[in-house]
DNA sequence: GATCATAGTCGTCTGCCTGACGATAAACAG
DNA sequence: CTGTTTATCGTCAGGCAGACGACTATGATC
């Protein structure tokens, strides 16, 4: 590794963001239109440069922040009540994926609660959560040209990752409330798989998982019906046995 | 994203490699004795720079080839003797990590059987297998420097990567010659794991799991003892059920 | 207030998978 | 021929998962 500069070519460095939650029974990520050239009023995911003294990580936290208003889950010291957890995706270089410039773009994860607050200096025309499948359909629409870029293709990526990751570890409460119900948590794997699940089995398996779930002692009716135990997510980070997502 | 290029810093994008295989029941990483500063005279995971026009993939599989000889596992057409598993593994861009500027890594991470070759083009004094345990290990030696730069963090990502995912995948035959037997395999998984697995248990599991193995009629004596069937990797790529790692 | 719809929670049963481990088979070394 | 090594088949008990019945506690409706 030489010192000259000319020995090695200059890249842009950006972070993009696939952000998820789960809004009305389905899994969503947020979008920003584009105003400029190229792509310009296609809707893309949220992202932007890396700045020349700033870690990864540091970079995908500010966007999201700047984007959203989340802030990322401290391991230490008690969550905020918008927290999110975020998690380093993959990194997309393709040469032509930008048509300006060299840019290689490390996408990062990041899955939120249902922000019921709208978003900190967020444009209501200019940035929206929209269903996946939505963004994923190729078939042109009001509001489902593809995305830019080559963001199709890291939604999707990002989308499988949490889809596969909720199986073996505790990320599934990352997108309920400080204090849920195990209803509120079944409705989530539901909305991400895509599936129905038997919510007596379900039941079963999530109290029986040592450190997933922590009772708080109170109960809350939001979701009508008879009242349900409120639980906060337990000190486990991989779930032991872990949760099964039913056969394709 | 403005076109201005004074809009965003420069970065340096390399590509970082940890090539894993199993020698003498060990897993070994391929290590490279840096021949200038800084970190002169220890030993680093292999890399470079990526090319203007060069895909980050192909970037890592030039560098894979350069390093080893090995060539990445083709979907279509018949495999080569010498086909190493190639994905990537994560991205590492601390502005720090490097003292000389600011470079940004994204790391791969191969997959390689025992090769009973010598390394094209490597020089037997800068290139060597070492048992991932050495290289991890903190305590200094003859052979047991930390590795430079942040090499010992991204290693243990990939050995990590490896050990979690031959339980749901079949990658574990990536490890193996084109043809093996049951007990092969299981060496395999007891090296990555570290642990001791029960060769009646284990064979009936993996001769179970549909798609994993295919029987190819010939059997082989090479490990002594009663003749194995051999087996060719079969088409799955998921592993249902998983392979369980024993507990901790 | 009785009835109904909605959610939540507890049980039961059966089949499958797993881990522990006995037994047999086929090679080689002395 | 006997012991050693590795491979392979079988058995058995425990645990977990899917299917599903039953009961409970709310709010909504008549």
């Amino acid at each position: 590794m030489p010192y000259d500069p000319s020995a090695f070519p200059p890249f842009a460095v950006t972070v993009d963001l696939v952000v998820l939650t789960v809004r009305r029974h389905a899994l969503c990520a947020l979008a920003v239109r584009r105003g400029e050239p190229p792509f310009q009023g296609r809707w893309a995911l949220p992202g932007g440069f890396v700045r020349g003294d700033e870690d990864l990580a540091t970079a995908a936290a500010r966007e999201l922040a700047e984007e959203t208003g989340l802030h990322v889950q401290d391991q230490t010291g008690p969550a905020p009540a918008n927290a999110a957890h975020l998690e380093q995706l993959a990194t997309y270089g393709d040469p032509k994926r930008d048509p300006r410039m060299r840019v290689v773009s490390v996408a990062h994860l990041a899955l939120a609660p249902d922000l019921p607050a709208p978003r900190a200096g967020g444009d209501a025309h200019s940035v929206r959560w929209a269903p996946v499948n939505e963004l994923l359909d190729e078939r042109e629409g009001e509001h489902t040209a593809p995305l830019a870029f080559d963001h199709a293709r890291i939604l999707a990526d990002g989308v499988e990752r949490a889809r596969s990751k909720i199986e073996y570890s505790s990320l599934a409460t990352a997108f309920c409330p400080q204090e849920f119900t195990v209803g509120e948590l079944r409705r989530v794997y539901e909305a991400v798989w895509g599936v129905a699940l038997d919510p007596r089995n379900f039941h079963r398996k999530v109290t029986g998982t040592p450190g997933f779930l922590v009772p708080t002692g109170g109960t809350t009716t939001r979701q009508g019906g008879r009242p349900a135990q409120l639980f906060r997510a337990g000190g486990a980070t991989l779930l032991n046995p872990p949760m099964l997502r039913p056969e394709a």
